[in-house]
DNA sequence: ATATGTGCAAAGATTTTGCGACCCT
DNA sequence: AGGGTCGCAAAATCTTTGCACATAT
């Protein structure tokens, strides 16, 4: 807990309690929740507390990377026709996606055993960085 | 286009204009688009059409499999405090998600080098398949 | 002919934001 | 003291659904 008052002081942003409760509440979480999940477990403590503010705080958290969302893909739904197996390149900022055919790709190798009772599929590969555009020194890429 | 027509019979959905002008967006689409695009380039062909038969027909689609989701984190945000590189085993059905350290998956080779200009920066490895509640018989797992 | 799809509009779910009171530094 | 945050409620965004009419097989 120490860490998250440094991180904020670094950060400059005020510590407050629902912050700190917020961060610990995703700190003992180990099932990736979300703002809706946390609302709850957050209102345990500070039964007062609003969905908005869990919703601005978990904002201010990832932009200020004290806490990291669980994939590029939240929001509206992405569609493709393309049915054959392949991974995606995904831009960091602007979110774009490009195709990377399966073949593309060295098949993957475990170390160690996947956990029990987990029946593995398929594995699927994403490439994150930043698109063209989005690299280039003058361009903005996504306004958020 | 026939090869939808056929999938359409084998399926059993009649196959109206809609749903046709629809997939052939898809199909012509190289940008993973969501609904609402979606529906600006049927309405090009079908200025009537209406944005909930897009989503009614992208929902009908996944279900026959005939299209895909980009990925299957769209939705609700999801978080993690959990800052060290890492991968996730997905649920197919429920979506829960279980993590994987990065040092149990070998590193990732290319076989032929990435399009210019997209700056990579890290691989992300999904292993997606049937958590234990899932692939259990008698259990349902998520419900839509 | 019949089962299913469609357009419309309202409802539901998720996320953001404006405002005045309040808290952290 | 002063700037940022909080709670509240309204708005914005994304998705689903009930209904009466139209369409595909």
């Amino acid at each position: 807990m120490q860490w998250f008052r440094d991180r904020c002081a670094e950060a400059g942003l005020p510590c407050t309690h629902q912050r700190q409760v917020l961060y610990r509440a995703l700190l003992e979480a180990k099932d990736h929740p979300g703002p809706e999940m946390l609302y709850e477990r957050v209102k345990r403590d500070i039964p007062s507390v609003s969905l908005g503010t869990v919703y601005r705080n978990i904002k201010t958290f990832l932009d200020n990377g004290l806490i990291g969302e669980v994939s590029l893909h939240h929001g509206p739904l992405r569609l493709e026709a393309n049915n054959t197996p392949h991974h995606h390149l995904v831009c960091r900022v602007c979110r774009k996606m490009f195709d990377l055919p399966a073949e593309q790709v060295e098949s993957i190798h475990l170390r160690e055993a996947l956990p029990k009772g987990f029946h593995l599929e398929r594995f699927v590969v994403e490439a994150h960085g930043l698109c063209a555009g989005c690299a280039a020194p003058k361009r903005t890429g996504r306004t958020h």
